[in-house]
Order: structure tokens, then sequence, then C-alpha cells
DNA sequence: CCCTGATTCGC
DNA sequence: GCGAATCAGG
């Protein structure tokens, strides 16, 4: 595959939506996240809107030679200047998915589950991998357990169920099918 | 272990 | 210009 002008159209979109390199990748197909960051730096678009501000000097023991020759930085020092856009760089919009507030995150009570499940889950939760927010992935469990208020909280972390957001233990108690909380009206 | 972007450098 | 390998980090 090739850089077409139409791949690299919808390579800037997908950027500037904020899409991880991954998801493009995935999106143009035929390439690797690696290609896609590799054509975001190769366009000069890099920084999402100055993402990471705190990233002064990594200075290492210079293992390499570094035979390169100087480069110019003419990287654009302007920014908040006429910036129409003012995306959120990700890292922010990842973080406080969990507002921290009181309302906690919807705990099945245990009289409208089925006994299965609700032994399958405290089993589960037993043996959790008990992970953060940080943690969490497309693929990991996201029942959370606990108060969010406290440290007593932690998110299931366990192998989603494919297309689920949750184990299979907690899609039991997540996803009740019509028919059990039938006839359960007061 | 899953993922993120950044950088290097042979092609 | 391209992108795999590698690095640094959450």
């Amino acid at each position: 595959m090739s850089w077409t002008d139409e791949r690299v159209e919808t390579l800037k979109r997908m950027w500037s939506e904020g899409q991880s390199a991954s998801q493009i990748a995935k999106e143009l197909g035929g390439v690797t996240r690696n290609a896609v960051i590799g054509k975001v730096h190769r366009l000069g678009l890099s920084n999402r809107a100055g993402a990471t501000p705190a990233a002064p000097v990594k200075e290492k023991a210079a293992p390499k030679p570094a035979a390169q020759p100087a480069r110019a930085q003419t990287a654009e020092q302007t920014k908040a200047k006429t910036d129409p856009d003012p995306v959120i760089p990700m890292s922010a919009a990842r973080r406080a998915i969990i507002p921290a507030g009181q309302p906690l995150p919807p705990q099945p009570s245990a009289n409208e589950i089925s006994p299965e499940a609700l032994a399958k889950v405290s089993e589960v939760e037993k043996g959790s991998k008990k992970i953060s927010l940080m943690e969490l992935t497309e693929r990991t469990c996201k029942w959370p357990v606990g108060d969010p208020a406290t440290d007593d909280f932690w998110f299931c972390g366990l192998p989603v169920q494919q297309g689920k957001p949750y184990c299979e233990a907690h899609v039991g108690v997540a996803f009740q099918p019509m028919s059990s909380r039938r006839d359960r009206r007061r």
C-alpha cells in the first residue's frame, strides 16, 4: 500500500480527531501503526495541539554516536495564537471517565439477578485483576468494584467478552434478558 | 500484558 | 519517503 492522496486525507482527518495511530492503521489497512506514526511525522503534523507540555529533555548516556547533522528546528513556535480547533489531548480525554462524584456505577441489587450469575461474580471478584483506570483497554473488563471515592476501588480487568465491555461473569449481571426482569414489577 | 506516540536508520 | 525496530511511558 502507498500513501495516496485519499489515504493521507483519511490519516489527517483521523489524527486530528484524536484517533490513535493503531486505530488509523486499522482503518486504512495495509499499514502498521508505525507506518502511520512515521507518516504523521513526515507530514509535520506531530503535536496534536501541543499535547504534552512537559517533555523538555531526555538525556541518556548517548550510547549511539549520533552521526546525524543538526536538525533544523523549524517547528511551529506559534500555537495559542490563531488555533481554530482546541483539540483536547487524548490523555485528558482518557482521564476523568469517572467523575469521582457521588453517583456510583449501577450495582445491580442481588434480588434481580440469577443466583448462578451472582456466585460467578463474587467468585471472579475474589480473583479479579484489580486494575486501575489507566490499565483499562478495549479488551479488559470495565466492571467497577468498590467506591470510587475511596482507595478500595478497582476495575475487574479480566478479558472481556467479544464486543462487550465486561468479562463473561459481569456481562451476566450487566445485561439482563427481559424475561428475567419480567413479573418482578412491584 | 495491553496500549500510546517518538525516534532512529537501513532501505 | 517509507516503516520496522526500538525506545519511553501509562
